[in-house]
DNA sequence: CGTCCTCCTGACCATTTGGTCAATATTCTC
DNA sequence: GAGAATATTGACCAAATGGTCAGGAGGACG
């Protein structure tokens, strides 16, 4: 099964159930700590099946990546010229904290593959990720030329959204612990705080 | 050796070779992907002896974490209810920056055992952590209150600074992959932007 | 110099883990 | 429903890994 595209539609679904697994223990455990016997184990079916579908954990590992790094940078493209600057950024700054919520598990897998230097997907940071990225600084800074937003480096302050964000997913441990109640009830505050924040210090009046 | 005190020098000595090899390893490899062969080698020792100083592979990392936990909150205990309001919250910045430039492999350390949800040290988290954040939380609900800072949520300010100023430590390859010269260069950067970005969002005047 | 205590190591062990393979079961196609 | 293609598994393997232990070095101290 060295297969890339899948022929039948139980080497779709089966496909589809091994990486869904793969992500639960691999974002909980980070790759080392994942073993084939728990994803197997997770997705209901036995260890060299795994490898029927999959040439290694790695395998099944990287596919997961490369899947999901498209759709993580989703809100980033999104960012749009022609409307309101300050609503486009903080728009995407809800967008991305939306994302934190809703795919908790891909933060954090993205979160512990980076941690450690990214060895696995340099190649895709450095080629697609950074490409977009120098995209949306210029756009930000043509923003900035026109007076239409504060004079703030376009690339930490695409930084710091990221990591305001994802601190709600990835650091979400900490984050129960230290406010109270459980369960996501204070990813509204969260949406509260942080698009005032972002408003506020992007307003190009004042100063 | 389930010795807690180191009573000789050359106890003093290994422990914290192996203490400070620990750390290099821990932090590039997360715990599960750490082991005690690597560990080893790095401290210069072999394995028995690792085992010697310390009962087990858990024993060196708790020892790591709940060591370090404490300088790690410095920067925050340091906020100061006299200054002056915005000066003494970028500073805060400004000084966790600082940390995540000096101690890079305690940031990354810690931000895996949280990412995985801290199975040990939650503990401390939820004690000492915690009360230490809603103590800052009501300084700052003071300033709010007197008009000398922007109302914003005391305790999501604070996610956020840990957030942006960590991020330079534990995604220091994904910043370094999207600016291009390597180094730490752009941590000077990083200061001027955070120093405004916090300012304005925290200015009192305004909206 | 002898002896006690600390320090260190080679050899070894049990378990875990990624991965293989031949054989069997299931599904698909005509 | 026969036969080919696909799917699944139990049994097994080699390497890695956390940890043990008996015994040997090395230093401190009388």
């Amino acid at each position: 099964m060295n297969v890339e595209r899948p022929r039948t539609r139980i080497q779709k679904k089966n496909r589809e159930t091994i990486l869904d697994a793969a992500l639960a223990v691999f974002s909980a455990e980070g790759f080392r700590g994942a073993t084939l016997d728990q994803i197997a184990e997770t997705a209901g079916l036995s260890k060299p099946n795994l490898l029927y579908y999959f040439a290694s954990k790695e395998a099944i590992y990287s596919e997961l990546l490369s899947t999901l790094l498209d759709t993580w940078l989703d809100p980033l493209r999104a960012l749009d010229e022609a409307g309101d600057p300050v609503d486009e950024i903080v728009g995407y700054v809800m967008r991305k904290l939306q994302m934190s919520r809703d795919m908790p598990r891909e933060s954090r897998l993205f979160a512990q593959e980076i941690v450690q230097g990214a060895p696995r997907i340099l190649e895709q940071i450095e080629g697609p990720l950074r490409r977009l990225v120098d995209d949306k600084a210029a756009l930000v800074t043509r923003w900035i030329d026109t007076g239409r937003i504060a004079a703030l480096d376009p690339y930490h302050l695409i930084f710091s959204i990221w990591a305001t964000t994802q601190h709600y997913a990835d650091f979400n441990t900490q984050v129960c612990s230290i406010l109270k109640p459980e369960g996501d009830a204070h990813m509204d505050d969260a949406a509260t705080f942080l698009s005032a924040f972002y408003r506020r210090a992007l307003d190009p009046r004042q100063l």
